[in-house]
DNA sequence: ACCCGCATGTAAGTCGTTACATGATTCT
DNA sequence: AGAATCATGTAACGACTTACATGCGGGT
């Protein structure tokens, strides 16, 4: 969605490319987007006047196009942010397995949950590690909640309580898994 | 996708329309489809060879088409529910006003995520009321990994932990929000 | 008279994924 | 020599949403 991009342009100019590589790094727990959805998206913010770019040549790189957000962006960004999120069905896969789990091999279905367990562990932590550098070096900023370093910090503990808990289920689905006689 | 159907085919034989409120009450939570996806769904399903219906003409009511899962159809919900799933992005609408709530009205975004934190404080204790129901009048299948009332209670068990923490999650940003001067 | 439940479909459009397409420079 | 990074696009396909389309019987 285009708002996800506005929400990073309203931080820094940026390219397609380096929206591409935020969109999957920063946004990357609960947003996605390829490069072939973010270039027509770019195209489609500029027709409505939300974004505008600058081209950039360079001598030892391609040219690219640097992006910004407009006055008509930010406005637009402001109201989108307050504005009641529409109730849509969570999708998961998972979670649809665990539905039909019964029909399946007990010790292949309880490894399937031990796995996602240590995915899931796997991103706690790596989440948990970024959680301590912030706190650290973002110490004063994260009492203001105006700041997009608030904003951040607010997504990711999103993310470390999402994450823990879902491990935790998983945990809790291969335990059961793991402990009836069928095989 | 086709495997929410086969998982609730592998239950008991529906019509399309029984499938679709099936999908809303029952997978409601974690998946989601309209009667305009079902039925051309089924129709694929059923080329593949994965289910097959049988006509029943009514009196009072329109005719209908009743949907069995076949012995091919059981295999290939077998292979799929144990067979690894996709990494795909979360995606959450909220998370990302989040993201950018550092530029709207503190207050504004304020009400909003008390009004999620709401909405998903109600939807968990409607879990609640149901897994009270499912423990006392399935006692003895719940003991049972092998049985759909066992997994249906295990995806019972995800939508209660995923709407607490999204609660409290909820519940956090919107603490700090009111806590701040700006408005 | 009108709405709700039962019952089944099609069509148009949006959103997202995967693959196609190109090309220079820098690192291994 | 080959892979990775920077840089930008298009095309085909699949999934999902919303709207269009029809029709009977029962309840208010």
């Amino acid at each position: 969605m285009g708002y996800a991009l506005l929400g990073l342009l309203a931080r820094e100019a940026l390219t397609g490319y380096d929206l591409t590589s935020r969109v999957r790094e920063r946004l990357g727990f609960f947003w996605g987007a390829g490069h072939s959805q973010i270039y027509p998206e770019l195209a489609k913010l500029e027709e409505r006047g939300l974004v505008s770019h600058r081209p950039v040549e360079q001598a030892e790189r391609p040219d690219k196009k640097v992006y910004s957000i407009t006055a008509s962006g930010m406005q637009a960004l402001e109201a989108w942010a307050v504005s009641p999120v529409p109730e849509r069905p969570t999708r998961d896969e998972l979670v649809l397995k665990a539905y039909s789990s019964w029909v399946a091999d007990q010790d292949e279905a309880a490894a399937m949950f031990r796995e996602e367990e240590r995915r899931h562990g796997e991103r706690l932590a790596r989440y948990e590690e970024i959680r301590g550098w912030m706190e650290r070096e973002w110490e004063e900023e994260l009492r203001d909640p105006g700041t997009p370093q608030f904003a951040t910090y607010a997504t990711l503990r999103r993310g470390l309580g999402y994450e823990r808990e879902y491990a935790e289920w998983c945990r809790w689905v291969a335990e059961r898994l793991e402990g009836s006689a069928e095989g």
